[in-house]
DNA sequence: GTAAAGTCTTGACTTGAGTCCAGAGTCAAG
DNA sequence: CTTGACTCTGGACTCAAGTCAAGACTTTAC
Protein backbone atom coordinates (compact mmCIF):
# COMPACT_ATOMS: atom_id res chain seq x y z
CA UNK A 1 0.00 0.00 0.00
CA UNK A 2 1.12 3.32 -0.34
CA UNK A 3 0.82 6.71 1.55
CA UNK A 4 -2.16 7.91 0.67
CA UNK A 5 -4.74 4.90 0.81
CA UNK A 6 -3.20 4.01 4.58
CA UNK A 7 -4.18 7.89 5.11
CA UNK A 8 -7.22 7.59 3.67
CA UNK A 9 -8.16 3.98 5.44
CA UNK A 10 -6.98 5.51 8.78
CA UNK A 11 -8.93 8.39 8.68
CA UNK A 12 -5.73 10.71 8.66
CA UNK A 13 -3.74 12.63 6.35
CA UNK A 14 -0.40 11.84 4.94
CA UNK A 15 0.93 14.43 6.90
CA UNK A 16 0.48 12.58 9.39
CA UNK A 17 1.31 9.11 8.41
CA UNK A 18 4.32 10.22 7.82
CA UNK A 19 4.57 12.18 11.49
CA UNK A 20 3.79 9.52 13.34
CA UNK A 21 6.53 7.28 11.30
CA UNK A 22 8.57 10.06 12.17
CA UNK A 23 7.28 10.23 15.95
CA UNK A 24 7.70 6.21 16.49
CA UNK A 25 4.11 5.56 16.10
CA UNK A 26 4.52 3.64 13.20
CA UNK A 27 7.58 1.57 12.37
CA UNK A 28 10.15 3.06 9.82
CA UNK A 29 8.43 2.18 6.32
CA UNK A 30 10.52 -0.30 3.85
CA UNK A 31 10.60 1.47 0.87
CA UNK A 32 10.28 0.81 -3.01
CA UNK A 33 13.60 2.00 -5.30
CA UNK A 34 11.66 4.76 -6.02
CA UNK A 35 11.55 6.23 -2.16
CA UNK A 36 7.89 5.48 -2.41
CA UNK A 37 6.81 4.22 1.33
CA UNK A 38 5.76 0.70 1.25
CA UNK A 39 2.83 0.02 3.95
CA UNK A 40 0.92 -2.77 4.99
CA UNK A 41 -3.17 -3.05 6.21
CA UNK A 42 -1.29 -3.52 9.46
CA UNK A 43 -0.36 0.36 9.78
CA UNK A 44 -3.96 0.90 9.21
CA UNK A 45 -4.81 -0.77 12.40
CA UNK A 46 -2.01 0.75 14.18
CA UNK A 47 -3.12 4.35 12.98
CA UNK A 48 -6.52 3.63 14.23
CA UNK A 49 -5.01 1.81 17.36
CA UNK A 50 -3.27 5.11 18.34
CA UNK A 51 -6.33 7.43 17.74
CA UNK A 52 -8.31 5.11 19.69
CA UNK A 53 -5.73 5.57 22.98
CA UNK A 54 -5.80 9.08 21.86
CA UNK A 55 -9.43 9.38 22.27
CA UNK A 56 -8.87 7.80 25.94
CA UNK A 57 -7.23 10.90 26.53
CA UNK A 58 -3.36 9.41 25.97
CA UNK A 59 -0.97 11.95 24.53
CA UNK A 60 0.91 10.31 21.51
CA UNK A 61 4.34 9.89 23.87
CA UNK A 62 1.92 7.83 26.19
CA UNK A 63 0.51 6.01 22.50
CA UNK A 64 3.88 5.44 21.63
CA UNK A 65 5.18 3.63 24.76
CA UNK A 66 1.62 1.77 24.73
CA UNK A 67 2.17 0.11 21.20
CA UNK A 68 6.09 -0.04 22.31
CA UNK A 69 4.76 -2.48 24.96
CA UNK A 70 2.53 -3.92 22.87
CA UNK A 71 5.72 -4.79 20.50
CA UNK A 72 7.68 -6.72 22.89
CA UNK A 73 4.65 -8.96 23.77
CA UNK A 74 5.64 -7.99 27.15
CA UNK A 75 2.49 -6.11 27.82
CA UNK A 76 0.92 -8.28 30.12
CA UNK A 77 -2.82 -8.24 31.33
CA UNK A 78 -1.78 -6.99 34.74
CA UNK A 79 0.92 -4.60 33.21
CA UNK A 80 -2.23 -3.59 30.76
CA UNK A 81 -4.57 -3.09 33.70
CA UNK A 82 -2.69 -0.99 35.84
CA UNK A 83 -1.71 1.41 32.86
CA UNK A 84 -5.82 1.46 32.34
CA UNK A 85 -6.07 2.36 35.37
CA UNK A 86 -3.91 5.18 35.75
CA UNK A 87 -5.94 6.59 32.83
CA UNK A 88 -8.93 6.89 34.57
CA UNK A 89 -7.18 8.72 37.63
CA UNK A 90 -5.64 10.83 35.16
CA UNK A 91 -9.53 11.49 33.32
CA UNK A 92 -11.19 11.90 37.18
CA UNK A 93 -8.53 14.71 37.62
CA UNK A 94 -9.04 16.53 34.67
CA UNK A 95 -12.81 16.10 35.07
CA UNK A 96 -12.56 17.06 39.10
CA UNK A 97 -11.09 20.32 37.73
CA UNK A 98 -13.22 21.00 35.62
CA UNK A 99 -15.77 20.06 37.56
CA UNK A 100 -14.36 22.91 40.26
CA UNK A 101 -14.40 25.61 37.62
CA UNK A 102 -17.99 24.74 36.45
CA UNK A 103 -19.18 25.01 40.80
CA UNK A 104 -17.52 28.81 40.75
CA UNK A 105 -18.71 29.75 37.74
CA UNK A 106 -22.38 28.58 38.95
CA UNK A 107 -21.68 30.55 41.97
CA UNK A 108 -20.90 33.79 40.13
CA UNK A 109 -24.30 32.87 37.72
CA UNK A 110 -26.12 32.97 41.10
CA UNK A 111 -25.03 35.81 42.25
CA UNK A 112 -25.70 37.86 38.61
CA UNK A 113 -29.04 36.29 39.08
CA UNK A 114 -29.65 37.84 42.83
CA UNK A 115 -28.71 41.11 41.38
CA UNK A 116 -24.99 41.47 42.11
CA UNK A 117 -23.05 41.05 39.24
CA UNK A 118 -19.62 41.08 39.93
CA UNK A 119 -17.24 40.46 37.91
CA UNK A 120 -14.66 39.32 40.31
CA UNK A 121 -15.64 35.77 39.77
CA UNK A 122 -14.36 34.00 42.97
CA UNK A 123 -11.40 36.81 43.98
CA UNK A 124 -8.73 34.88 43.94
CA UNK A 125 -6.19 35.72 46.52
CA UNK A 126 -2.69 36.17 46.23
CA UNK A 127 -0.55 32.98 47.90
CA UNK A 128 -3.22 30.62 47.66
CA UNK A 129 -2.52 27.69 45.11
CA UNK A 130 -4.87 26.55 42.53
CA UNK A 131 -4.69 24.95 39.44
CA UNK A 132 -2.87 27.05 37.06
CA UNK A 133 -5.41 26.63 34.25
CA UNK A 134 -8.28 24.77 35.04
CA UNK A 135 -9.88 24.60 31.87
CA UNK A 136 -8.26 21.52 30.05
CA UNK A 137 -8.00 23.84 26.95
CA UNK A 138 -7.60 20.94 24.54
CA UNK A 139 -9.48 18.51 22.85
CA UNK A 140 -10.18 21.16 20.34
CA UNK B 1 3.78 51.28 41.22
CA UNK B 2 6.71 49.92 38.97
CA UNK B 3 5.97 46.20 36.82
CA UNK B 4 7.71 44.02 39.68
CA UNK B 5 5.13 45.55 42.38
CA UNK B 6 2.64 44.94 40.06
CA UNK B 7 3.67 41.53 38.90
CA UNK B 8 4.22 40.54 42.69
CA UNK B 9 1.42 41.30 44.11
CA UNK B 10 -1.12 40.23 41.57
CA UNK B 11 1.04 36.61 41.50
CA UNK B 12 2.57 36.63 37.71
CA UNK B 13 5.57 37.40 36.66
CA UNK B 14 7.12 40.80 34.91
CA UNK B 15 6.58 39.42 31.56
CA UNK B 16 3.36 38.40 32.02
CA UNK B 17 2.41 41.98 32.65
CA UNK B 18 4.25 43.39 29.90
CA UNK B 19 2.54 40.58 27.57
CA UNK B 20 -0.64 41.59 28.88
CA UNK B 21 -0.07 45.01 28.41
CA UNK B 22 0.68 43.84 24.59
CA UNK B 23 -1.84 42.06 24.34
CA UNK B 24 -4.57 44.21 25.61
CA UNK B 25 -5.69 42.92 29.18
CA UNK B 26 -3.77 46.20 30.38
CA UNK B 27 -4.43 49.50 28.94
CA UNK B 28 -0.63 50.54 27.83
CA UNK B 29 0.91 52.04 30.55
CA UNK B 30 1.86 55.39 31.14
CA UNK B 31 5.72 55.64 31.27
CA UNK B 32 8.75 57.96 33.51
CA UNK B 33 10.70 60.34 31.52
CA UNK B 34 13.00 57.00 31.60
CA UNK B 35 10.69 54.57 30.12
CA UNK B 36 10.09 52.96 32.72
CA UNK B 37 5.97 52.13 33.32
CA UNK B 38 4.13 53.43 36.06
CA UNK B 39 0.93 51.06 37.12
CA UNK B 40 -1.83 51.88 39.42
CA UNK B 41 -3.47 49.69 42.23
CA UNK B 42 -6.18 49.18 39.43
CA UNK B 43 -3.75 46.65 37.17
CA UNK B 44 -3.48 44.39 40.16
CA UNK B 45 -7.06 44.32 40.13
CA UNK B 46 -7.12 43.97 36.48
CA UNK B 47 -4.85 40.98 36.71
CA UNK B 48 -6.69 39.04 39.42
CA UNK B 49 -9.86 39.40 37.41
CA UNK B 50 -8.17 37.71 34.53
CA UNK B 51 -6.73 35.24 36.16
CA UNK B 52 -9.70 34.22 37.70
CA UNK B 53 -11.80 34.44 34.60
CA UNK B 54 -9.27 32.04 33.02
CA UNK B 55 -9.66 29.91 35.60
CA UNK B 56 -13.36 29.18 34.48
CA UNK B 57 -11.84 28.66 31.54
CA UNK B 58 -12.40 31.40 29.41
CA UNK B 59 -9.18 31.82 26.98
CA UNK B 60 -7.27 35.12 26.74
CA UNK B 61 -9.15 36.64 23.87
CA UNK B 62 -12.32 35.76 26.21
CA UNK B 63 -11.02 37.66 29.08
CA UNK B 64 -10.03 40.31 27.05
CA UNK B 65 -13.62 41.29 25.71
CA UNK B 66 -15.02 40.33 29.12
CA UNK B 67 -13.03 43.28 30.44
CA UNK B 68 -13.48 45.58 27.71
CA UNK B 69 -17.42 45.41 27.89
CA UNK B 70 -16.52 46.00 31.70
CA UNK B 71 -15.00 48.72 31.03
CA UNK B 72 -17.12 50.67 28.75
CA UNK B 73 -20.10 49.99 31.38
CA UNK B 74 -21.73 47.70 28.89
CA UNK B 75 -21.01 44.71 31.79
CA UNK B 76 -24.77 44.40 32.41
CA UNK B 77 -26.21 42.42 34.35
CA UNK B 78 -27.40 40.42 31.44
CA UNK B 79 -24.53 40.33 29.60
CA UNK B 80 -22.36 39.23 32.18
CA UNK B 81 -25.03 36.57 33.04
CA UNK B 82 -24.88 35.48 29.18
CA UNK B 83 -21.16 35.44 29.33
CA UNK B 84 -21.05 33.39 32.61
CA UNK B 85 -24.44 30.84 30.84
CA UNK B 86 -21.20 30.22 27.79
CA UNK B 87 -19.09 29.05 30.26
CA UNK B 88 -21.29 26.68 32.35
CA UNK B 89 -22.76 25.56 29.02
CA UNK B 90 -18.63 24.74 27.48
CA UNK B 91 -17.65 23.81 30.46
CA UNK B 92 -20.58 20.96 30.76
CA UNK B 93 -19.61 19.94 27.34
CA UNK B 94 -15.80 19.45 27.88
CA UNK B 95 -16.82 17.25 31.03
CA UNK B 96 -18.89 15.49 29.19
CA UNK B 97 -16.44 14.62 26.59
CA UNK B 98 -13.86 13.69 29.30
CA UNK B 99 -16.26 11.33 30.96
CA UNK B 100 -17.43 9.28 27.44
CA UNK B 101 -12.91 8.78 27.50
CA UNK B 102 -13.39 7.90 30.88
CA UNK B 103 -16.59 5.48 30.30
CA UNK B 104 -14.14 3.66 27.48
CA UNK B 105 -11.42 3.43 29.79
CA UNK B 106 -13.14 1.72 32.17
CA UNK B 107 -15.03 -0.94 30.06
CA UNK B 108 -11.26 -1.98 28.90
CA UNK B 109 -10.31 -2.70 32.24
CA UNK B 110 -13.70 -4.21 32.82
CA UNK B 111 -12.65 -6.36 29.71
CA UNK B 112 -9.26 -6.54 31.53
CA UNK B 113 -10.36 -7.94 34.67
CA UNK B 114 -12.36 -10.47 32.82
CA UNK B 115 -9.41 -11.72 31.42
CA UNK B 116 -9.75 -10.13 28.17
CA UNK B 117 -6.98 -8.13 27.79
CA UNK B 118 -7.45 -5.70 24.81
CA UNK B 119 -5.91 -2.74 23.29
CA UNK B 120 -8.16 -2.79 20.71
CA UNK B 121 -10.13 -0.48 22.47
CA UNK B 122 -13.22 -0.27 19.74
CA UNK B 123 -12.07 -1.88 16.73
CA UNK B 124 -10.53 -5.32 15.90
CA UNK B 125 -7.44 -7.23 16.36
CA UNK B 126 -6.14 -8.81 20.03
CA UNK B 127 -3.35 -6.33 21.43
CA UNK B 128 -2.44 -4.59 24.66
CA UNK B 129 -1.40 -1.92 26.45
CA UNK B 130 -1.64 1.40 27.94
CA UNK B 131 0.06 4.17 28.78
CA UNK B 132 3.26 4.34 30.26
CA UNK B 133 3.35 6.93 32.69
CA UNK B 134 -0.36 8.13 33.26
CA UNK B 135 0.32 10.77 36.08
CA UNK B 136 0.24 13.97 35.58
CA UNK B 137 1.82 15.22 32.48
CA UNK B 138 0.76 18.45 31.66
CA UNK B 139 -1.07 21.18 33.06
CA UNK B 140 1.20 22.02 35.19
C1' DG C 1 30.16 57.23 43.53
C1' DT C 2 29.44 52.58 43.04
C1' DA C 3 27.24 48.18 43.07
C1' DA C 4 23.15 45.58 43.02
C1' DA C 5 18.68 45.17 41.63
C1' DG C 6 15.20 46.46 38.64
C1' DT C 7 13.52 47.67 34.00
C1' DC C 8 13.71 48.42 29.01
C1' DT C 9 13.25 46.24 24.01
C1' DT C 10 13.32 42.75 20.61
C1' DG C 11 12.97 38.40 19.40
C1' DA C 12 13.34 33.54 19.98
C1' DC C 13 11.73 29.48 22.47
C1' DT C 14 8.39 26.33 24.84
C1' DT C 15 4.54 22.19 24.45
C1' DG C 16 1.46 19.01 21.49
C1' DA C 17 0.00 17.32 17.53
C1' DG C 18 0.08 17.95 13.60
C1' DT C 19 -0.34 21.11 8.91
C1' DC C 20 1.46 23.40 4.92
C1' DC C 21 4.75 24.52 1.48
C1' DA C 22 8.07 24.35 -2.53
C1' DG C 23 10.37 22.01 -5.75
C1' DA C 24 11.66 17.70 -7.45
C1' DG C 25 10.88 13.01 -8.63
C1' DT C 26 7.51 8.87 -9.65
C1' DC C 27 3.48 6.21 -11.01
C1' DA C 28 -0.66 4.84 -13.76
C1' DA C 29 -3.49 5.70 -17.61
C1' DG C 30 -4.31 6.96 -22.31
C1' DC D 1 5.24 10.09 -24.39
C1' DT D 2 2.43 13.01 -21.89
C1' DT D 3 -0.59 14.25 -18.54
C1' DG D 4 -2.11 14.53 -13.95
C1' DA D 5 -2.16 12.57 -9.59
C1' DC D 6 0.74 11.01 -6.22
C1' DT D 7 4.95 10.99 -3.27
C1' DC D 8 9.44 12.58 -1.66
C1' DT D 9 12.33 15.85 1.62
C1' DG D 10 13.11 19.44 4.94
C1' DG D 11 11.79 23.02 7.22
C1' DA D 12 8.62 26.53 8.57
C1' DC D 13 4.26 27.43 10.54
C1' DT D 14 -0.01 26.95 13.53
C1' DC D 15 -2.43 27.86 18.34
C1' DA D 16 -2.18 29.51 23.54
C1' DA D 17 -0.26 31.75 26.92
C1' DG D 18 3.32 32.88 28.27
C1' DT D 19 8.79 32.34 29.37
C1' DC D 20 13.62 33.30 28.67
C1' DA D 21 17.69 35.71 27.16
C1' DA D 22 20.94 39.44 25.67
C1' DG D 23 22.50 43.75 26.22
C1' DA D 24 21.63 48.45 27.49
C1' DC D 25 19.83 51.60 30.68
C1' DT D 26 17.69 53.38 35.43
C1' DT D 27 16.87 53.39 40.18
C1' DT D 28 17.95 52.50 44.88
C1' DA D 29 20.79 51.70 48.80
C1' DC D 30 24.94 52.32 50.99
Amino acid sequence: MKIGQVAQEAGVSVDTVRFYERRGVLPVAERRPSGYRIFSPASVERIRMAKALQELGFTLDEVIAALAAHDQGGATCEGERWRLEAVVDRLDARIAELARARQAAVESLHDCRAGRCRLTLSTTRPGQAGPERAGGARAG
